[in-house]
DNA sequence: AAACCGGGGAA
DNA sequence: TTCCCAGGTTT
């Protein structure tokens, strides 16, 4: 729930759902269109696929208990170097190299003296990690999280505290005087009108009605939310309704769409 | 390497 | 408005 989503939104719909779902197996029993309908508005409602697929494939290939190592966790669905990495130190106390958001801001800082880190992450970046991350499984599983939280409360991609930075006096982009982002503007991710925003708008609307809701019904609730009309709006719907039969989050019946049973 | 995939809250 | 968030998958 957390690729790419603050805890702070995430907390409470993880709270609620641990108690619907305490275990693996119950997880992997359920439907896939509860599973999306309790995700919420927490986005990229495919996550919510992968962790059900992931839970299915807990059940099948460990026996139900969420296994340890990092490859094992790298196979399952949904997960990738960051959270295979995160959960083997966090869950487990195993030692590995976690390179999330705000560890690579911190070591953009910290070692490279630049203000941010670049658009992807690269293997130089993973390569330093590794160098720096105590060879102690319990020692690195401190600095992993040390890290981490350093850059969320403090070295923040805003604002940054260096007042309260444990490791001002270390820093190359304070000894370097802070220096301003030097790379290409960031550019936002477009969002109004795109596909990505009638996506939502459609799985929003599945996910308030229990029933199938007809084509015509979907297309004027994206009139209706997102302004879009006419043509556009005919094709742009039908589009996005194929993309996510496609993923998985949608469910054509008859001439009416619904999250998948 | 680049494109695609949501949504909300803070600045 | 813009920015940014405990990234992953596909091409």
């Amino acid at each position: 729930m957390s690729q790419q989503t603050p805890v702070a939104r995430v907390e409470p719909v993880w709270r609620t759902w641990l108690e619907r779902w305490p275990t693996p197996a119950d997880l992997a029993a359920e439907s896939p269109g509860e599973v999306v309908r309790a995700w919420g508005r927490l986005g990229y409602p495919r996550r919510a696929l992968r962790l059900r697929d992931a839970a299915v494939a807990v059940v099948e290939r460990h026996a139900g208990e969420v296994p340890a190592d990092e490859e094992s966790l790298r196979a399952l669905p949904g997960v990738g170097a960051y959270t295979a990495a995160a959960v083997a130190a966090f869950a487990f106390g195993r030692r590995s190299v976690v390179v999330d958001t705000n560890v690579r801001r911190v070591l953009a800082r910290a070692v490279e003296g630049r203000a941010l880190p670049s658009p992807a992450l690269t293997a130089a970046e993973s390569r330093l990690a590794a160098t720096l991350v105590p060879e102690d499984p319990e020692r690195a599983a401190l600095w992993n999280v040390a890290v981490m939280e350093l850059g969320a409360l403090v070295c923040r991609a805003r604002g940054p505290e260096c007042d309260r930075c444990p490791l001002l006096d270390r820093c190359a982009w304070v000894a370097a005087g802070s220096p301003p982002d030097d790379g290409p503007a960031r550019r936002g991710q477009a969002w109004h009108g795109t596909d990505r925003q009638v996506r939502g708008a459609l799985v929003q609307a599945l996910r308030e009605q229990a029933d199938p809701v007809p084509r015509p019904e979907l297309e004027r609730t994206v009139t209706s939310r997102l302004g879009i009309v006419g043509a556009p709006a005919v094709e742009q719907v039908d589009r996005c309704l194929a993309s996510l039969v496609e993923d998985g989050l949608v469910e054509p019946v008859e001439d009416a769409f619904r999250l998948p049973a």
